[in-house]
Formats: structure tokens, C-alpha cells, sequence
RNA sequence: GGGCAGUUGAUCCGAGCGGCAAAGGAGGCGGACUGUAAAUCCGCUGGCGUAAGCCUUCGGGGGUUCGAGUCCCUCACUGCCCA
């Protein structure tokens, strides 16, 4: 198979399962990628990384130009070598962070958007910084990350006039000279769709995008304020019109529940800081449900977080000594937590493909939810 | 034996110096977190009541005052210094 293409395996109704692959290896989908925007995934190593299944990892291209630079990335090798990881990698264009630096705190606002591209002060040390989707493809190529990202504007999902007047022009005309610049052969190029929570500035976003023939696609601003229910009817409307030979790139989303309703409209690739995040906070995932382990309850639990689960800490550790760690502010409770937490998405990615594979993805789906149900009753 | 300093909300530390149910920490309990400026943030932490509010609290006892954690007397205990 040749670089960069995307291979369907198996379909269930708008789930599919297939494979993408990169310069560091195949990339079996859905998949859902750990975040680790400074190039690392926050309290493990990449070999513990490995350990929990996980096959694609995100960087930020905005935090690592700031620090440690994407040129002296590049001196050393390159992202996969800089950071050991190397399986497939993706970095983020910096995008969001535009959009959530806005806001911060209070703060003046730290950015300033215009039509060529984006001003804005390093939240390090104040200094002002000028992104352009040229200057973007720039650092991505010198990071080179196996997918990189378009320079777009995650606005507000729900202010209609910007979105159309400002936001989505400025994505659809950075998007084509981000292509333009794009020459990394190694190196997929995505696209972003946005267009908020309306169908058809969705639908417009969509058309404009796929008619530019990038490798792969990614649906943008969703998951940053608008409810559930807003967020799957984007989906519904936004991924039929995506081509079906390409990945579907659903960004920074999210929880198991959001797994499964995503693949079920046909999105390939997840991403989410939560269940890193999270385990940082004491809070670790299940399948069907979440433990906050700061709860006195867990006090003298011998149990594992998840009797069901087979990843390093469950195997070795009792819910009364994770949350000893957690209590005590100990690290090493944060690094049990993420592993964990990870490797309760990737096992249900993993389940989820295995279950289009066998098309019994329907059956899998009610069964997630009845398991839910049950647990919250 | 003498001198000085101290004893605060029944977990601890600690502000307070005539209007206080009493600052702030720590600890405890609970919640949040979705393309990471997050090992972060937000509640609650004397009792009763939905509430206005009422009741009980600042080592013990007594006093001054409209009113005392705050001022006076006395007792107890703790620490440092002098014998």
C-alpha cells in the first residue's frame, strides 16, 4: 500500500473500520490518540505508552515553535526522534489554541485574527508572534509529524454571522494556502471542517475542503461548549459529505460515549486531552462510568480500579493505593491513573473496530449503552 | 520563689485587639474537567431552619459595658528567662 492512502476494511452502516498508512507504520482505525502537546503525554513514558496500545500520538505545533522551537526539533531529528515515540504522530496546527488563548483568564486577549493570518503573544513570556498558514506548514514539516494539520479558526460554535462572514472564509482561503505550501511527501496534509453547530455552513465548509483533495479530513470546532445532542446532529449532517476513501478526523473528542456515537457517523480518528487530563485529577475512567478516587469510599479498597481490566495498574495496584497516591499528591498516582485511563479507550477503540470487523458494531453499541444504563440506575 | 509570653470555632496551625458565627491556611468531604497556559479549578467544612433568623462557641470563674474573643480581677495549664 503506498503512503498516505487510506485502506476500508469493513463498513456497519456509516461505521467503518480500516487502515491509514504512514511513514511509521499502519495506522488501524478508528483510533483514538492520546494528546501529548509538549511533546509528551503527561506522566508516561512512550514505552508505557506502548504498553496501553496506544499507535497514534498528538503534539502541538503552537506550544513546541514556543518552546522548545520547532527548528531546533528539527536539528535533532525530527518530533518521533525527539520525543522516542516512533509510531505514527500528528500535530495539531495551533488552531485552538488561537481560539482558546482569546479568552484566558480575563486577560486582554493575547491574539488578534485578520485575513492573513493570526498575531499573538506567547502565554510564556508576552512576546508577540505571527502565525500564517504558510508559516504553519513551515513548522509542522520541520516537526514532522506522519499528519499534520491545516491552520484554521475555531470560533464560537454558535455565532452564525461570524462563522459565515469571518470564520469559515479565513479557514476555507488558509486551508488552500497551507496545501500550497504544504511539500513533506511523508507528511498528510489535513483539512478542517467547520461551520459551528449549522448544517449548512457545515455543509459548505465540506464541499469547499473536499474539492482541495487532502489526504484526510478532520471535523473542527465541535466539543467546545455546544450540548451532546448539537454535536452528533453536526456529525450526522457533516460526515456524509466527506469522501468516503479518506479518513475522518474528529477533533479533541472525547469520552467512551463519544466513541462509540462518533464511529457510529463514520468518524476514524479521535482524539482527547480527558482521559489524561483527568487521571491528573484523580478521576479514572471505566467504560461504563468514572471513579472519582479522592472518595473516602475507596479508603480500604483492595480491589483494581476495573476487575475487568488487564492494563498495568489494574494488574498490580488496589484501588486503596491509588487513591493513597492521589490523597498524598503522589506522581506516581497520576502515572497509574493516565496509563489506565488510557488504556480503557484504546482497549474500547480496539473493541469498537474488532466489532465493524465482525459487523456487529449495532450490537456492541446497544450493548455499551445497556452497560451504562444499568450502572447509573 | 520572681519576671515575661501564651491558651481562638471540641482535627491542627493561625488572624483578631469593644459590634464576630469570628480572616486565612492545612486537613477533611464532594464536584468539575473533551484539537492541554490544568499534578488544575470550584463548592462545603458549629447546630437548627427553605428563608428572614434563632441557638451555642474563643482555657475556668467573676467583673466593667447597651454590647467582650477583644478591657479589668482571679484561678488553671503551657513556654522562655531570673533564682
Amino acid at each position: 500500500m503506498s503512503l498516505l492512502t487510506f485502506e476500508l476494511l469493513a463498513t456497519e452502516d456509516q461505521a467503518r473500520a480500516g487502515v491509514f498508512h504512514t511513514a511509521h507504520g499502519p495506522l488501524a482505525t478508528p483510533i483514538y490518540a492520546p494528546v501529548g502537546t509538549q511533546a509528551t503525554v503527561k506522566a508516561v513514558t512512550p514505552q508505557q505508552l506502548r504498553e496501553v496500545g496506544a499507535s497514534l500520538v498528538l503534539a502541538n505545533t503552537y506550544h513546541l515553535y514556543l518552546r522548545p522551537g520547532d527548528e531546533l526539533i528539527a536539528r535533532l531529528g525530527g518530533l518521533h526522534a525527539f520525543m522516542a515515540w516512533d509510531g505514527p504522530m500528528l500535530t495539531d496546527s495551533g488552531g485552538f489554541q488561537v481560539f482558546s488563548l482569546a479568552g484566558h483568564r480575563g486577560e486582554e486577549s493575547l491574539r488578534r485574527i485578520d485575513e492573513d493570518g493570526v498575531t499573538f503573544r506567547s502565554h510564556i513570556d508576552g512576546r508577540q508572534h505571527r502565525f500564517t498558514p504558510e508559516k504553519v506548514i513551515e513548522i509542522e514539516q520541520n516537526l514532522g509529524a506522519d499528519i499534520a494539520m491545516v491552520l484554521d479558526e475555531c470560533a464560537v460554535p454558535d455565532d452564525y454571522d461570524y462563522l459565515k462572514r469571518y470564520a469559515l472564509p479565513r479557514t476555507h482561503a488558509w486551508a488552500e494556502r497551507c496545501l500550497a505550501a504544504h511539500t513533506r511527501e511523508d507528511q498528510a496534509l489535513f483539512g478542517i471542517v467547520q461551520g459551528g453547530v449549522f448544517a449548512d455552513l457545515r455543509e459548505a465548509s465540506a464541499r469547499h475542503l473536499t474539492a482541495l483533495d487532502f489526504p484526510g479530513y478532520a471535523i473542527g470546532g465541535l466539543s467546545v461548549g455546544e450540548s451532546k445532542d448539537e454535536m452528533l446532529a453536526t456529525l450526522d449532517v457533516t460526515t456524509p459529505l466527506l469522501p468516503a476513501g479518506k479518513p475522518r478526523y474528529l477533533m479533541g473528542v472525547g469520552t467512551p460515549e463519544d466513541l462509540v456515537e462518533g464511529v457510529a457517523r463514520g468518524i476514524d480518528i479521535f482524539d482527547c486531552v480527558l482521559p489524561t487530563r483527568v487521571a491528573r485529577n484523580g478521576q479514572a475512567l471505566l467504560r461504563d462510568g468514572k471513579l472519582n478516587m479522592r472518595n473516602a469510599r475507596f479508603a480500604d479498597d483492595p480491589a483494581p480500579l476495573d476487575a475487568a481490566c488487564t492494563c498495568p495498574t489494574c494488574r498490580h495496584f488496589s484501588r486503596a493505593y491509588i487513591r493513597h497516591l492521589v490523597v498524598a499528591k503522589e506522581i506516581l498516582g497520576a502515572t497509574l491513573l493516565t496509563q489506565h485511563n488510557l488504556h480503557t479507550m484504546l482497549t474500547l477503540i480496539h473493541d469498537i473496530r474488532d466489532a465493524i470487523l465482525d459487523q456487529r458494531f449495532e450490537a456492541f453499541r446497544t450493548a455499551f449503552w445497556d452497560a451504562r444504563e444499568r450502572k447509573g440506575s
